[in-house]
RNA sequence: GGCGGUGUAGCUCAGAUGGUUAGAGCAUACGGCUCAUAUCCGUAGUGCCCGGGGUUCAAUUCCCUGCACCGCCA
């Protein structure tokens, strides 16, 4: 029986404009998936679009359009630029498709009935010109954040969710499993917050009506969190395809900013509780991104577009700085000068001169002839056995989503090649032709070993994986392939021909400052 | 204000149920090779392990306290 793995990113809001911090989360899902699928697992992979509120409704009446007119235009931003970047998500769900509403729906009158939401009143700060609720501690000063004029106190009816009511299951339910909020320091957090006692929550408006509409009172729409959050049961049919939402659901994981954890740690597991759905196994938080040692922020205006990183260093360099560079779970700074270091001294110094260095030999040395192996030494067992090692710290890094361990390893087993080859001095043993025999030996156990570390790094940088094993003539179906199987010494074709290849990552000149 | 965390080489960090020479990568210096994207390999350093006090034969490691920074909550 094969194991499923289901991973999610938070569901991204339609008006925001994509910037790293987008990517950051979707990239670190996309290696999660594709390791998964390569250790044959059955993965299932969902990212999608938040697309309802006022402020979707605002922005579209602004341009004279329909809320939806407008979602169906600024998705895109999102779909194009995942396509960019090579996410393989297996679904893209949208908040404003009916098969979402419905269970949006479904869920809420489950609820309603069980008792666990009744109606109510909320009573907050409103700014009649700008139509929005804010809550105490939004106001700056006392005035309405967004336009600066004064709100007065308003009542609006609205459906609460009984959250007080979950607050010590929730609370033993995080104890009893140590692994469920990761990292650790942020588990420490949200109990923390549990202890302090949970009030109910409101989860429906009436002051706009850009949203699912509440079962039974059309004057509600259901609100924020309780809406998007169940993005997660939709996508995998909930309600739609028993079969599907059973295979699948509880999520191994859902990958998420450290900015939204109280929701999915509070609030979704208590929704669920509340539906009688199981949990999911594991709420990841991770850090965020300052831009050249600065919060990213509107007003310095200092977001970085990832389209124009992938335009200007390479789709697998992003991917490889934002996974390689920072711990996930930790903050981490975006800089120019650290971006282009990694991309000099890891991708094209150590693994695209490697390439390069023994493609080139094979070509000089065995005219593109890919050599036999004649005899296996213990310099080469000391390689294999250092393969296996990585292939193991592979498995433990990647089930803790510890990106940049699983890269710092695979590099370990780059540099084992680089010392072997400089070990074993090919182009002085092409010196005497009655040593052609070891010299076949080390170039192929070389150029293996390079396949073994395309196989590795294809998680994280797919084009260049792909590149490298399609150039050593070791073509795989990437969506059929079980890394252990396929990271046995041996799996080059000797007698195959090779070029010497295009440069893979250009180095990248530093302008002095 | 409440709760929690961190403070170790120039930088980013790892680490020890307390025990004689405290580690890695990057950066720096020097050496080697020449197959390669002037790349690769090797060697060498440098540390009052935040201040103060306590426990102990022994603390950078445990406890308390102070300072600094960070996080969550109010």
């Amino acid at each position: 029986m094969t194991k499923k793995f289901y991973i999610t990113t938070p569901i991204y809001y339609v008006n925001d404009v994509p910037h790293i911090g987008h990517a950051y989360t979707t990239i670190a899902c996309d290696a999660l998936a594709r390791y998964k699928r390569m250790m044959g697992c059955n993965v299932f992979f969902l990212t999608g679009a938040d697309e309802h509120g006022q402020k979707v409704e605002n922005a579209a009446k602004a341009n004279g359009e329909a809320p939806i007119e407008l979602a169906d235009r600024v998705v895109k931003r999102y779909q194009q630029l995942w396509e960019k970047l090579n996410i393989s998500n297996n679904d893209f769900i949208r908040t404003s498709q009916d098969r979402h509403k419905q269970v949006v729906q479904d869920i809420f009158k489950k609820v309603l009935d069980a008792g666990d939401i009744y109606l109510g009143e909320y009573e907050d700060w409103y700014c009649t010109p700008c139509e929005t609720f804010w809550t105490e501690k939004q106001l700056a000063d006392g005035k309405c954040p967004d336009c600066n004029r004064d709100p007065h106190k308003l009542k609006e009816e609205s459906y609460f969710f009984r959250m007080s009511k979950y607050q010590d299951r929730l609370s033993q339910y995080i104890q009893d499993n140590p692994d469920f909020i990761a990292p650790a320091s942020r588990r420490n957090e949200i109990l923390s917050f549990i202890k302090e006692g949970l009030r109910d929550l409101s989860i429906s408006r009436t002051t706009f009506s850009w949203g699912v509409p509440v079962p039974g009172n059309d004057k509600h729409v259901v609100y924020v969190w309780f809406d998007a959050l169940l993005n997660y049961l939709s996508g995998i049919g909930y309600r739609a395809d028993d079969r599907m939402f059973n295979k699948y659901w509880p999520a191994d994981v859902h990958v998420i900013g450290k900015d939204i954890l109280r929701f999915h740690a509070v609030y979704w597991t208590t929704f669920l509780f509340a539906a009688g759905i199981e949990p999911p196994k594991r709420v990841f938080a991770h850090g965020w991104w300052t831009v050249e040692g600065k919060k990213m922020s509107k007003s310095l205006r200092n977001a970085v577009d990832p389209n124009m990183l992938v335009q200007t260093y390479g789709v697998d360099q992003i991917r490889y700085f934002l996974l390689r560079e920072v711990p996930f779970g930790l903050d981490g700074d975006f800089s120019k000068h650290a971006l282009i270091h990694r991309i000099n001294s890891d991708l094209a110094n150590d693994l695209g001169n490697l390439f390069s260095r023994v493609c080139s030999m094979v070509v000089k040395y065995f005219d593109r002839v890919i050599p036999k192996v004649s005899e296996i030494t213990q310099s080469e067992k000391a390689l294999i056995a250092k393969k296996e090692e990585v292939y193991l710290q592979l498995e433990i890094h990647m089930d803790a989503l510890a990106m940049n361990k699983a890269l710092i390893s695979i590099f370990e087993f780059i540099s084992a090649i680089n010392k072997y080859i400089d070990d074993m001095a090919p182009w002085s043993l092409a010196k005497e032709p009655k040593k052609a025999g070891r010299l076949g030996t080390v170039l192929y156990a070389a150029l293996d070993c390079i396949r073994v570390i395309a196989l590795f790094i294809y998680p994280f940088i797919p084009e260049s994986a792909v590149k490298i094993l399609e150039h050593l003539n070791s073509n795989y179906d990437m969506s059929d392939i079980n890394l252990k199987y396929s990271s046995n010494f041996g799996g080059i074709e000797s007698g195959t021909k090779i070029d010497k290849p295009e440069v893979l990552f250009p180095r990248i000149e530093q302008k002095r400052e």
